[in-house]
DNA sequence: CTTCTCACG
DNA sequence: GACGTACGTGAGAAGT
């Protein structure tokens, strides 16, 4: 890679995989402070430190196996197909140990569709012919057959070399031999198959007699033993399938070197600051005594500063024209083994947005961008239909363009060349709302990953408490001023589409952008373990991404037709409605004016129980109204619907016809991560979590979405969620066994609480307990309970008395709930997560009951959350390892939407409610209800 | 750019 | 005794 590095002469090779699984059975069970189990990547951290002492190597990598299938299930379906899955604690530790290999300064090495085997043997062989001596560290007894006496093994948990006569003791053959050996052996661990009552000791003493497998297989019949003869002349297809099997890849298209694994000092405090946030307190004194470094045990450093501070200076950014310079750039991001990436666009929205330029930063201040698309209008890529009248002079048009268009890479072929980058299991990308630059990348064929995002970082570690955008989170932990997008592309209707601004103020914008997004990830990432925060960044927030991005992608299918028929409905009842409205107010008014309406009502008709806002408007909503039309009064009532009307209309059937993508004839929400305090997701772009189902008019608009041709639309939704996670939590035991027994749980609380019988109860009551019910999860007061019930506030106030007295617990719960907040400033849902609470200490009364109604609400709302955002991350796998096309469309809080093809919907129903009920494991069920329909109306 | 109203869980 | 509240969102229209 440089200039000064030497040739290889001493190569390790770590088997990452391999090792994780054995250090994690190995080591008694650790956790990090936050409590995510971490004693594989304790040992495994260990394991380096001792590696680089006792192997004294010039070149070193780490080599990882990626988690999808490889190409032996192409000739071998069943290859590795008992696996069961891995242990729940490890999971969240594979992630980890690839941050603690870049923590060390190592290549991380993986590559799709091969095993870490492979890769190994590839680069063992590269080595080795390169003239140096290879370690590979493993115990894998996959791996002898590489043994050679240029290549060695090290067992590094047993401190013990394996050399051609460990393996002669292991197989009772030459390593070159241990291929035939295990061909006829078989594999029961991996699946592969051999030759039936075969094992070692008979492989390897035929193997011994006649040399060589192919020799035995067309040999066999010479064999005197029959049952033995029989076997091996029945099964030779077998073993030369199963030798395919275990025959490691010499020649996997790896894209680093082994020239780029020499070996470099890893950065004392990034290291110390890992290990400081992991726990490893024990590794400290050591890793100070061989890096040096000033971060203490406690990831504070002596100077007292913080590791985390990071300068901003001003850097050079170059500017990427030709694949020359592009392929420098992907080198070095190779080498670095991590990146922040930018894509930029023609607009916010990532679905018709077109790409106009990437900007990659590899380290602080190292950052380029690579124009795309930058003075070329749509006509580039859309040819315009043939016009004529407009061609003025004899100027030929295509100098003209040409000599507006700079100089740039074809975006065909840049893509071509990033893909693999972008695609490398071992290359961490890291993006600020990196699930928009996804979406761009997914529609130019390139799936992104593995990911970090800097603006869910952000998230995880501060939730609400102040904005994630780039320019806000760079002043706020950098305390740089970024160069803002309208200081390049100027303001209001003459603002520029990024493809017209000039290149040189595009460079500096853009590189600028991934440059402080790699900033901010180096300060963040460190965070998440020191405040305890990895387990839900690692299992919920960060896993959720991609999950977000294809639901996003794909889109849900809009009935143009049936939202105009809608529309014009609607339009022509409110015209009916606006006539008489105005004759019954003896004047014409805008009704949709609420300041108007007040001085009809309330000045110019004198109407009673007028009341004012704090601006001193007059109340028009909907409370107000409903009240006057109950004492007889017709306008408040026709007005009502004449609302209601407009609120579908221009809320719904025509804004939605509006954002049908032209492309796709589908529409494409878009998800906020990052917006909501609890940990809830919402949906802008349209809206698409508060479509109408309440009334009967508004549920028409849920006709409108469809299913695609052949298919059919799931809803599949939690019953009760928040209620379930209330009696989990706060230990209700009247509760749980109400939803053990499978109750109707508003009737049941009514029984109780009203202590009449269920059989035959007035709905009406069954609606009080309800509204308590519900009531009890926003942190109930008889106020709140009085108006909504239109009851007398001593009537509601009795009601919770009632309450409290027939489940007790409930009132230990809220007044936990509100001084925990109290101490902390924030709750945490049974998952970790934080939620902060805003004036849960104010002075001021109001807002302080508002605090600690929130810090009722918050835990509940917050871990209805997680357990959804589970089932999503998991939902796409299950369908896939059923054989299922169906896929994941929408989420609306408690709710997930799919789309099937007909032949698998009731299949699809199995798995997803399955996925569902066993996203959490509570002291209550968790229980999915699922429909099937053509629409979504049809389906909920 | 803020306020009001109203759609959803 | 009065304050003025149910928890969490996003969007359209009016009125500054």
């Amino acid at each position: 890679m440089t200039d000064t590095a030497q040739p290889p002469r001493r190569v390790v090779l770590v088997d990452g995989s391999g090792f994780i699984f054995r250090a994690f059975h190995a080591l008694p069970p650790m956790n990090s402070p936050d409590g995510t189990p971490v004693n594989a990547v304790y040992g495994f951290c260990t394991m380096l430190m001792k590696l680089r002492e006792d192997t004294r190597p010039d070149h070193m990598a780490v080599i990882f196996d990626t988690k999808g299938k490889s190409f032996r299930n192409d000739f071998y379906p069943d290859y590795k197909a008992h696996r069961p899955p891995p242990p729940e604690e490890l999971i969240p530790q594979f992630g980890l140990i690839r941050d603690a290999v870049r923590a060390f300064n190592l290549p991380s090495i993986e590559l799709e569709g091969y095993e870490a085997d492979d890769l190994i043997a590839t680069y063992a062989r590269q080595a080795a012919e390169q003239g140096a001596d290879v370690i590979i560290v493993s115990s894998d007894k996959d791996l002898m057959q590489l043994v050679t006496d240029r290549v060695e093994m090290f067992d590094a948990m047993k401190n013990r070399t394996i050399r051609a006569d460990e393996v002669m003791e292991k197989f009772g053959v030459a390593p070159d031999k241990v291929i035939d050996v295990q061909a006829l052996a078989g594999d029961p661990v991996d699946n592969v198959p051999g030759v039936p009552g075969i094992g070692v000791k008979t492989a390897a003493q035929l193997i011994t007699e006649y040399g060589d497998l192919d020799t035995l297989l067309e040999r066999a019949g010479e064999i005197k033993q029959p049952k033995r003869r029989e076997k091996l002349l029945e099964n030779a297809d077998m073993a030369r399938v199963s030798r395919d099997l275990v025959r490691l890849k010499t020649d996997v298209p790896v894209t680093l070197p082994v020239d780029d694994f020499d070996l470099r000092e890893p950065d004392a405090d990034v290291l110390l600051s890992f290990i400081a946030t992991h726990g490893f307190k024990s590794l400290t004194s050591k890793v100070k005594a061989k890096f040096g470094g000033t971060v203490d045990e406690n990831g504070i450093t002596e100077a007292g500063t913080g590791v985390n501070d990071v300068s901003v200076t001003k850097a050079e950014y170059e500017l990427v024209q030709d694949e020359e310079s592009l392929k420098k750039w992907i080198a070095k991001a190779d080498y670095e083994g991590v990146l922040a990436v930018d894509t930029e666009t023609t607009s916010l929205n990532a679905h018709q947005a077109r790409l106009v330029g990437i900007s990659i930063a590899v380290k602080p201040g190292e950052a380029c961008y690579i124009p795309l698309t930058h003075g070329m209008g749509d006509e580039e890529t859309e040819p315009k239909a043939a016009q004529g009248g407009f061609d003025f002079g004899s100027d030929p048009a295509g100098d003209k363009e040409t000599a507006d268009i700079p100089k740039q890479i074809p975006v065909k072929r840049t893509i071509e060349l990033l893909k693999p980058l972008l695609e490398d299991r071992g290359v961490l990308k890291i993006g600020q709302n990196i699930k928009y630059d996804k979406i761009i990348f997914a529609r130019h064929g390139i799936d992104v990953a593995p990911i970090d995002d800097t603006m869910v970082l952000s998230y995880v570690l501060d939730g609400t408490s102040h904005g994630h955008g780039m320019d806000e989170l760079a002043d706020l932990h950098l305390g740089y001023k970024t160069i803002k997008f309208t200081d390049v592309a100027g303001t209001g209707k003459n603002q520029l589409t990024f493809d017209q601004v000039p290149l040189d103020k595009a460079l500096d914008y853009a590189a600028e952008d991934a440059d402080i997004t790699l900033r901010l990830h180096r300060l963040l990432k460190p965070r998440i373990a020191q405040e305890h925060m990895a387990s839900v960044y690692e299992t919920l927030d960060r896993p959720l991404v991609p999950v977000l991005a294809k639901m996003e992608a794909l889109g849900v299918k809009v009935d143009a037709d049936k939202l105009r028929d809608l529309s014009s409905d609607f339009a022509t009842r409110m015209a009916a409605l606006e006539t008489t409205i105005h004759e019954m107010a003896g004047e014409t008014f805008n009704l949709g004016s609420p300041k108007q309406l007040g001085e009809i009502l309330f000045e110019k008709m004198s109407l009673p129980g007028g009341k004012k806002t704090k601006t001193g408007a007059w109340q028009t909503g909907a409370d107000v109204l409903e009240a006057l039309a109950a004492q007889g009064h017709d306008l408040p009532e026709r007005l009502l619907e004449w609302r209601q009307l407009s609120k579908l209309k221009s809320t719904y059937t025509d804004a939605l016809a509006n954002h049908i993508n032209p492309q796709t004839g589908r529409v494409h929400t878009s998800y906020g991560q990052t917006n909501v305090n609890t940990g809830r997701l919402s949906s802008n772009d349209p809206n698409l979590q508060n479509i109408p189902i309440r009334s009967e008019e508004g549920r028409k608009i849920r006709t409108a979405f469809i299913a695609d041709k052949g298919c059919k639309l799931i809803s599949a939704d939690y019953s009760q969620i928040e209620l379930r996670l209330l009696a989990h939590v706060a230990e209700i035991d009247a509760l749980r066994n109400a939803f053990k027994n499978g109750e109707d749980i508003h009737a049941s609380t009514a029984s109780k609480v009203f202590g009449v019988p269920i059989e035959g109860m007035d709905p009406m009551v069954r609606r009080k307990a309800k509204a308590i019910n519900f009531g009890i999860i926003y942190g109930i007061s008889a106020f709140g309970l009085a108006n909504q019930l239109g009851i007398p506030q001593k009537e509601a106030k009795e009601f919770i008395e009632a309450y409290f007295e027939i489940y007790p617990g409930i009132r230990d719960y809220m007044d936990r709930a509100k001084e925990f907040a109290k101490t902390h400033g924030m709750v945490r849902t049974l998952f970790g997560r934080k939620i902060f609470i805003n004036g849960i200490n104010d002075k001021n009364g109001m807002r302080r009951s508002f605090g600690e109604r929130a810090a009722i609400n918050a835990p509940i709302q917050g871990g209805a959350a997680d357990i959804i955002k589970r089932a999503m991350i998991a939902v796409p796998g299950a369908l896939q390892d059923a054989g299922l096309k169906t896929r994941m469309l929408l989420q609306v809080h408690d709710e997930l939407i799919f789309e099937a093809p007909e032949a698998e919907t009731e299949q699809a129903v199995k798995v997803i409610r399955d996925v569902m009920e066993n996203a959490a494991s509570l002291s209550v069920p968790l229980i999915a209800d699922a429909g099937i329909g053509d629409s979504w109306a049809d389906a909920h």
